[in-house]
DNA sequence: GCATTTTAGTTAGCCGCCTAACTATTAGGA
DNA sequence: TCCTAATAGTTAGGCGGCTAACTAAAATGC
């Protein structure tokens, strides 16, 4: 959505308009949304094109994390686990696992000692597709940021951490205000 | 997608195993769609509660627009004018207008020299609506962006540029690879 | 001047997100 | 203990993206 972005002047203008209107402000979040829809529209082309959506590589991906760094052993994730860390909700996660299970990438197993659960792991053909999605997946990733020097992507991440903190506070005033 | 985003550390680690995978480009792209998703949820709340989309607002920003700042007169879109500038397709647009004629926003006459075209526009009630949520919702932009300097506004705003820059690449590098 | 191509908009159907309601199981308290 | 509450997962239905196929109208070209 909005590919058009308006120009500063209008935003200038307009803020004469409306009191609330913050020109800068605007931009940053206007630039914000729009980057970020174009960044995750390359990696979706590029996953599209091999038949696996985003929603999908997300959970694809959670079950392979351990074995790509930070792990350690074989991985069956719950529904549950996977919905909170991907921040989507259960009921999201089961459609998607019906999708990767119908294409033989992952499987569903009951949990051991809890009958309400199931735990979910990669199968063979799950890893090896993975596996050759990823290098053209980072490849792309570093394409994009190419541009971008050692210094200039440490000082864009802390500015987008302060971002991510005006969110909280943003949500925390509506919030209060509702009361 | 994409809550709990790895740590630095795993991003690391895990470029040992894969050759292309740049951990600061990552580190980057990752943030970028998160700040991206938390800023689009904040506003996506806030309409939500007053009972409309961000699809649906995009749609009766551009037919207010000129109205708001460099505009010139009443504002009558057809649905193609729409799409261009959100970036969607045709086909979503007709959704939307069908959703916001139905709620009364707005408003579908035949154009007049070309009987094929549509023109778009705002009724009243539409202009209401519209007057009524900005002034929130330019609040919520500013209190997002409350923590960021004037001069980190225009750094961030240049990098995420060099970003955008970046996806034109990534992905004119992709198609002159398939072909 | 008529056939073809292009353009505008809609329709139909898929996917992924959501919420709300439901089932089954487990945990906890009077 | 047994009733209630909480939890895990699924199902059903809505919305908003998409593509592909369709209709109607206009533009183009032989």
């Amino acid at each position: 959505m909005l590919k058009d972005l308006p120009r500063y002047e209008c935003l200038l203008e307009a803020s004469r308009l409306f009191p609330d209107l913050d020109p800068s402000a605007c931009e940053v979040y206007l630039q914000v949304l729009r980057t970020g829809d174009e960044v995750f529209e390359v990696e979706s082309r590029y996953l599209k094109a091999l038949g696996i959506s985003q929603g999908r590589f997300t959970v694809l991906m959670q079950l392979t994390e351990p074995q790509v760094g930070c792990g350690q052993g074989p991985v069956a994730l719950s529904p549950a686990v996977i919905a909170d860390r991907a921040g989507v909700t259960r009921a999201t996660v089961t459609g998607l696992i019906d999708m990767l299970e119908r294409d033989g990438f992952v499987l569903r197993k009951p949990a051991e000692h809890d009958r309400r659960m199931m735990t979910v792991s990669l199968t063979k053909a799950g890893e090896a597709f993975v596996a050759s999605l990823l290098p053209g997946y980072f490849q792309r990733v570093a394409a994009i940021m190419r541009g971008l020097t050692e210094e200039e992507r440490r000082v864009l991440v802390k500015l987008l951490l302060k971002i991510q903190d005006g969110t909280v506070v943003a949500e925390a005033r509506s919030s209060v205000a509702a009361k």
